[in-house]
DNA sequence: TATGAATGAGAATTCATTCAT
DNA sequence: AATGAATGAATTCTCATTCAT
């Protein structure tokens, strides 16, 4: 007897996040062209032919991921608003949840999406639907909240997002390495960038 | 008439370089695998053939890079103590060399060799013995310095300094892309990371 | 309740001819190599697991249809001496029969099995038992009897079934394909070939 | 030193045709599909690899054929107005040409492209180009003119056309199969097709 | 009996490397 | 020294076949 739809849809759901989860790992660390897809199936514990019943190929089983990744980034960015606290201790909290494991990874395939080659035009596109810009936009309110209450430093805001944005995306790509020689640094320093000293 | 030894020596070591500079601009931007011999013969304006009179491979080539890039951050690192004006200032100058066009290939050039997989043994090793570490103590004595004359913010001076140093790394990595949505941030804001405030 | 034996085998015997008739449009117009378990099981409106259910491979399936084309193209040319009318007449309806919408599947099969690369031994031979020269013993005593009435032309009679048999054989092949730029040629006209004229 | 750039054309001018003389071979006989880059490469006496020098792929290659190979049959079918004699004789000289070794290879192909589904969109389009209206077009004037001089049958010269055509095409099909249990038919029958009889 | 998930052998294609010229 | 033709190992992807349910 045929296994019930039910229990069949179930069994492929969980083999696609499987197959996703093992997916981020390698394209995160190896970019497109560098990840095999013997390998995302090696990790995922599962043949490389079984890939090919979830994703059409490499390329959209990137692209996938790409957009979840896009998804994630934004909502992680909203969420700050939803934290308790003054702007500057959001912004902190912000800071420890992206730095938090699991989402380097994430940042990872963004960067690879924007500066390997082997990428596909629809993820490129993709990306540049979501450029710093987004962000920016997204915490311009706090900041300027920041200003207003003076936690956050004076000048141009847009900038102060960007400069902050822009250095927190560094340290994610630097930290996708395996056997790290780098750490991460303490966020209270980093948010000396933003913030007036007293 | 056959070209004297010297002429011929002065050929091939303009070759080399000719390819050594293809080979940064190629590798930094696409990694080990990415990156296809006859790219690099293109750029260098050759033919993939003449690479291997050169280089006895492209993993030879590439530990070849790594090797200099190691060298040249060194001495940059170095030089900074040569540089005139007060300790800040002297970490502003060498910020900007930094960032100056030319070295975030090299920059990226380690990052690849130390996260990818192609790479060939010799150049992990080579990077291993240069750690974030060996950076660290070089810009020791200055940064003791800069406390001493209040210009640098108290604390444990090597979490300073691996903190600035991290978040430059980072920056050099997200330089590498092409059609970049980053800009560099301003230097004055970086600055604050280390320094005193008034 | 358990089905009965008798309504299981009439079960059994409806499936297999529903993947039979699958496989000879699928296979006619595609070959052995182009063919698709999967293309027949949909085409047959079933699982492609179930197809190994009663054939053990699409060797054995292909075997077994070439088993049945040759069956069937013997038995059609049998037929004509059931038919009414001088042999002329016969000849033309039997002709009729040939070209009439579902032989031609079996022409091509055959021809797919002589030419093609995928074909199992066992289909090959099977095959080679039943050269043209059979068909021609078969239709011999109709021409001759054609002859002597005058209704075909002169000549060896062999020869000029061969020649007849030949030439709708390659019409039957022409006719598989799917948005045809041929159309069949008139009946009468074709039989100019071996008929005497007034 | 290096070789020539005469030298070196002619050598890829060769291998060219090297390889488009054994690809013809192997599709006419097994089919887009069928065929495997492999088996030409080894009909052609060289290595797979070499193959993609010369042709960016299967489809590229198969689609150069049939661009060749509809060239061809058009100049066979002008010729036809260059050849001595009555129209009769004219066409049954043709149809020698047309049976001539070698070119049914040509049929094959185009019909190969007509029916499979292997075959590139390219080579498709390129096909309903030229359709036998075609070369019905391009033999009209003969045919006309046969039936003027009463040598050819009367009635719609284009259906005359198109059948005599068609039982061509047919048996250039029949043709390509390697351990042949046809042989071709006597020309002088074929042609009954057409003429008046006396 | 029926299903479709899972496997893995095999085919197309790429590219580092060799080598004749 | 210089070129680019040639090779073949490695990689992506397909699909016949198996098997748990």
């Amino acid at each position: 007897m045929a296994p019930s739809d039910k229990e069949n849809q179930h069994l492929r759901d969980m083999r696609r996040e499987q197959i996703l989860d093992a997916a981020v790992k390698v394209f995160s660390r190896r970019g497109v062209i560098g990840t095999k897809m013997s390998m995302i199936a090696e990790v995922a514990g599962l043949s490389h032919g079984l890939l090919y019943h979830y994703f059409k190929s490499k390329d959209q089983l990137f692209t996938t991921l790409v957009e979840f990744a896009m998804e994630q980034s934004h909502s992680t960015m909203m969420y700050v608003y939803q934290l308790p606290g003054s702007p500057i201790e959001k912004i902190k909290t912000l800071t420890e949840l992206i730095f938090r494991e699991g989402n380097s990874a994430y940042f990872m395939l963004i960067h690879q999406a924007r500066t390997s080659d082997g990428v596909p035009e629809s993820a490129k596109e993709l990306i540049q639907r979501h450029s710093i810009k987004t962000y920016v936009d997204q915490l311009l309110p706090l900041f300027e909240e920041g200003q207003r209450v003076g936690e956050i430093a004076d000048g141009d805001p847009q900038e102060l997002i960007s400069c902050y944005l822009t250095v927190i995306s560094g340290l994610m790509l630097l930290d996708t390495q395996v056997n790290g020689d780098y750490s991460k640094p303490d966020i209270d320093i980093l948010l000396r960038i933003i913030t007036v000293s007293r």
